[in-house]
DNA sequence: CTTGTTTTTGACCATTTGGTAAATACACGA
DNA sequence: TCGTGTATTTACCAAATGGTCAAAAACAAG
């Protein structure tokens, strides 16, 4: 059997993990938890339903396992926010990043939103474990940066939470934005519009409207 | 039987479809459309299954039900915006507006997420119909303001879309927040905060860090 | 009380869904 | 080439779920 204790997974196990892994991606991103189906999953991966079952012990242990993995990309553009860098360029690098991920990732940030949005059932302990202490510390990076003079003073922790709506939004409500939007792609003036914004947040003195 | 075409709906009647409806939003709020059962919804109602498919056809019926209902709410604040306001304290008003929503009908701005999250399956046709005419009509209010000179120039689309996202974010995410603010209650805090962002962002001058 | 209407319920049904067991096909090293 | 463990499929199952229906209650009006 597919036994993840032993240390060897064959060639085919790894492609075969990744196919239903990424199958998985899409239909719990686009139905959440209870939403999707192991025959949704298995269609989408081409592997039949008892197979699927062959690689993972059930839909529980596939949708813990995509969770899991994204904790760690989720939380890299935040480990990344470098303390000894230029307040204002981590900040703003910070956001263009995370904006990326939302165009780039899409599936993922919805997996993420759905999660939270049913009151993070299965991930509530990842986020005390992981993502609590990081948030603290870098609020801590922040609040210093601010007492030193170098950002205007608001509370870090509503600042990130902004930076995390704003950019998120883009993904996790794609549906709406394309029919406000008519279709057009938003990355570019989003990315624009947020620096502007968090730049006159962030500066003390004169605002540079950047036309 | 309860025939909707006839003209008077029964004081039991009405009590009846208020209380699953208000059930319905509590379930499919925390649980998502395919993630709800009329089983828990019956429950939650204090009616019988059957009995809640005597007064609506179906699952989905409550949920469009629901959902045209939240509709009106939802648009109400956008409504509200007046043109022959003062545009930053409209705007700023509106951005108030929105995070009491949030705090206080936190279920609807679930329900409302979910739907979109999932590609807006049903809400789609209301999308184009309610709500892009009133989105096109207040950027171009708020572009007016803006070439007026009354305000910063920035993208409108891009400013609602950033009112929206950070509001709605305190009760879309609110699992989020609660562990990283270890439960304090975060709209006071949030609404001095959100304030300073978009005052400092559409504001030309000086900004007033408001301590 | 009687009668006609509205409301409620208990028993059921068909489908979907997560999951299992056993048989079969396959890869690959000896 | 053969044998052995790996991989895959076929045929199921039990529970959950959306929904139906006829009959029983409850209720209103005369």
């Amino acid at each position: 059997m597919a036994d993840q204790t032993q240390k060897k997974p064959s060639r085919i196990q790894q492609r075969n993990r990744r196919k239903i892994l990424d199958a998985a991606l899409d239909v719990f991103s686009a139905h959440g938890f209870r939403g999707a189906t192991l025959d949704q999953i298995a269609e989408q991966a081409g592997l039949s339903k008892p197979n699927i079952l062959y690689y993972f012990d059930g839909k529980e242990e596939i949708h813990v396992t995509l969770l899991s993995q994204l904790m760690e990309t989720w939380l890299d553009p935040l480990i990344e926010l470098d303390p000894q860098g230029d307040p204002l360029t981590e900040i703003l690098a910070y956001v263009q990043r995370k904006l990326e991920m939302s165009r780039d990732l899409p599936r993922e940030s919805r997996l993420f939103a759905n999660e939270i949005l049913q009151g993070a059932p299965r991930m509530d302990p990842h986020l005390r474990a992981d993502l609590k202490p990081l948030f603290d510390a870098r609020c801590g990076v922040i609040q210093a940066w601010m007492e030193a003079g170098k950002l205007t003073q608001v509370d870090p922790r509503h600042l990130i939470f902004s930076i995390w709506a704003t950019t998120q939004h883009y993904a996790d409500f794609q549906a709406q934005i394309e029919v406000l939007l008519e279709g057009e792609e938003p990355t570019d003036s989003a990315a624009q519009f947020l620096q502007t914004m968090f730049r006159n947040l962030l500066t003390p003195g004169q605002n540079s409207t950047s036309a």
